[in-house]
DNA sequence: ACAGGGGTGTTACCTCGGGTAACATCGGCA
DNA sequence: TGCCGATGTTACCCGAGGTAACACCCCTGT
């Protein structure tokens, strides 16, 4: 009777066990161990590791089904046929939307940590590059660069998905403001605010930059 | 001989086990085991953790010392007297500058990990919060954003780290172009290029979106 | 009816890394 | 001389990732 449309049998067994994982991780957070998701699952640890290999899969799996949602959802975004500033808000409503719906999971997206030895350090998670890749398509198929085009949208892509993470993370945690005016000072930023905005007329800006211990050389020695 | 102007007597050795950690670190990356580094400084655990208290507290000082330098520099650019658009892209070539100058340690900044199971997930290392304040005062100080602006200035403080943390591991990794040109891609980005920018001909932008499996579902459920 | 094979499950174990307790030593100093 | 503090050691604990070997259950083909 059951529906033949299910791919693999496995595939449920599978999926009630990413589920596991996940209340795990809603609970505890990233760092959870796989014994406690073995047990929140009613199992032990093996049957995890045969399904995922190790503790990275089990991870990734959990990440791309949340990532998922998440990068329709910008692209979607991205695709919207709306003008330029009104389209960069909407992305950042919409991330910032997404984040908002699940902390916890969340975290494990900016944890790229799992001590990979390789060296090659990747400060955005493999799910963040997603983002970061389509941001690059997006201002390179929109805006006109000129011959550099490949080279800045890369570097914008990375750079907006940073500051977004990192704004992001931020809101979350401190919430010191709504979700519309947090968009509203990021679409400012990005949308050359900085630039524009009046010179303050340096009153009584003392200069911080003296008050400190001398003894610590410069960045080159 | 020595000068009795050095402060503590245990100061030294603290200062060669921090040698020897440093040198692990540069040799084998961040996650180098509390072994290796007593193995490297010629003596076994138990010390390391009476000078350090724990593994955390032992990266802390060795980031710290290294963060000085980076920081000090940071809040120098920052103070200095130029122009706005010139000072942005001071700003942005010393932090570049700074990690350039030190890759392996340089990830030591980025890496919270260390797992803090508060669940107070921060996108932001200490060393690279402290940055960030440094930018809010800057922005703070020197620029008119009307009532909100501590709130703003927050926020693109958090927001400048995060992009140029994303864009300079990035930069770091992949060395797609010379430092002057990635400063001047960041500074055209932080200086409202993507607003000034004329639109593309949407000339034969498919619909990257449509392509795409149906199946997950968008970010809220 | 019986032999398999795939999926599910278990116990018990290994390894490695962070962290600690308890003990030994050396140098100065009242 | 005896205390104290810093330096050092060996040996251990614990928790977490990861694996080997064994057991069961059910479905299916001969």
């Amino acid at each position: 009777m059951s529906g033949p449309a299910t791919p693999a049998v496995g595939e449920l067994r599978r999926e009630q066990l990413l589920n596991a994982a996940d209340r795990v991780v809603q609970r505890e957070g990233p760092g959870a161990s796989m014994n406690a998701i073995a047990a929140e699952a009613g199992i032990t640890k093996p049957i995890l590791y045969r399904h995922f290999g190790d503790r990275n899969g089990l991870i990734r799996a959990l990440t791309e089904r949340h990532t998922a949602g998440l990068l329709t959802a910008v692209r979607a975004a991205l695709a919207e046929p709306l003008e330029r500033r009104d389209l960069v808000e909407r992305v950042l409503d919409t991330y910032l939307a997404g984040i908002e719906a699940r902390p916890q999971v969340y975290r494990l997206l900016t944890h790229p940590e799992a001590g990979d030895p390789t060296g090659a350090g990747n400060a955005l998670a493999p799910a963040l590059r997603q983002i970061a890749e389509e941001i690059t398509k997006a201002v390179q198929a929109q805006v006109d660069l000129g011959a550099d085009s490949p080279l800045i949208s890369e570097t914008w892509g990375r750079a907006i998905t940073g500051m977004v993470l990192a704004a992001g993370d931020w809101w979350l945690d401190q919430r010191p403001c709504s979700r519309a005016r947090m968009v509203q000072a990021l679409a400012d930023l990005l949308w050359g605010r900085l630039a524009a905005a009046a010179e303050l007329p340096l009153a009584i800006t003392p200069p911080s930059a003296a008050e400190h211990e001398p003894d610590s050389p410069l960045v080159q020695d």
